[in-house]
DNA sequence: GTCTATACCGCGATAGAC
DNA sequence: GTCTATCGCGGTATAGAC
């Protein structure tokens, strides 16, 4: 059995994952070692292989839980109410807080679109498909309408995807850049405004 | 002594150095042997090692490499004529032209980005801060005089550069989104006039 | 300048005791 | 479920022959 539900200590799998995503976040596949992530839980490399087979299956699991976290927050933002430019800059916002409270997603999607997939047996562009073309359809109708200016949909989310990832993704080189912590929540706050208030300026 | 000028084949250095790119931005710092770019070179890898004294210096040497080419074409570009709208137009294609040029290198510095420059010894984001910063300054000139429509200037930039950059440095999985080879002349002429034409309507 | 040979280390993974 | 011990592999780096 699992936990009594007595106190707060989450099952070990549970653990290694949050770890695991830290690691990989930071240094990707190559550079993490399962030494690295079973010292950070506590325990030794071969009790974390009782949990995971290997190295490459628990960055499976990894992306799993990421995905399935992911895809719950973008079915919540795509049915929350709105149309037109409304609409757009609640999905802005919906991504902008799961980057806020998730960074270390967005560095290992990053790196994953880097790698094109070596490392892992699912495809993340065929997992994200469905949600691309359906957003593009959905731009495409706003713009037959005339309630959004005329753009190519497809070209225009990868744009809109670019912009908003790269903040986060890239945080320690625009820190470096900015001269103060991108991470910090006015920061991400200012740059948030910025880039919906770009977007509105080409769309509304 | 080094070359006599008679045959096309370059010196050996140089010639790590070009496979040395591929490898990094291929596969990453971490995931790259000294035997996979020695072989790429059709050398063994002591005899890398006789040029480079540790992966450490080759890396280096790389963005030593990259660095002097990109400096050199913005430096060109920003000399190019035009004011307002047409000069940031002008700015775009040329950094479009070198990506294209040069895809590998918008990989490796993403990697750099991400990794935080962990491997390199100088800092990526202080090399880049002077541009950065007389950019940004441009930009609030033109924005006072009322030729380009009012953004904040600095965070226009990194939208702008996550949104060119991410094309090329996510092409595998971009590959995937679209459905079509991402980096073929066609469609990157398709993403660069839909980049341009997003940027026209939210600043000219 | 390139090679062979080798030293040394950390990695992922397995076996078996507790 | 966690541990110690061990294996085999591949990594960077060095020494010395050609």
């Amino acid at each position: 059995m699992v936990e009594t539900g007595d106190r707060s200590h989450r099952p070990t799998r549970d653990l290694i994952i949050d770890e695991a995503i830290l690691c990989f976040a930071e240094r990707g596949y190559e550079g993490t070692s399962l030494n690295d992530i079973a010292a950070g839980v506590g325990i030794r490399r071969p009790s974390l292989l009782h949990h995971f087979p290997s190295k490459e299956s628990l960055y499976g699991s990894v992306f799993e839980q990421i995905l399935s976290d992911w895809l719950e927050r973008v079915s919540q933002a795509v049915a929350m109410d709105g149309t037109g430019w409304g609409k757009v800059e609640l999905v802005l916002r919906a991504g902008f807080a799961l980057f806020e409270d998730h960074p270390d997603y967005v560095r290992l999607m990053r790196r994953e679109a880097l790698d094109g997939g070596v490392h892992l047996g699912i495809d993340l562009a065929s997992v994200l498909k469905p949600i691309f073309e359906s957003a593009s359809g959905y731009l495409e109708r706003m713009m037959d309408e005339g309630v959004l200016r005329r753009h190519d949909p497809r070209h225009l989310l990868i744009t809109g995807y670019g912009a908003m990832l790269s903040y986060f993704s890239d945080a320690p080189f625009i820190t470096g850049l900015l001269d103060q912590e991108a991470l910090t929540q006015s920061n991400i706050s200012e740059h948030r405004e910025a880039v919906i208030e770009f977007f509105r300026a080409a769309l509304a």
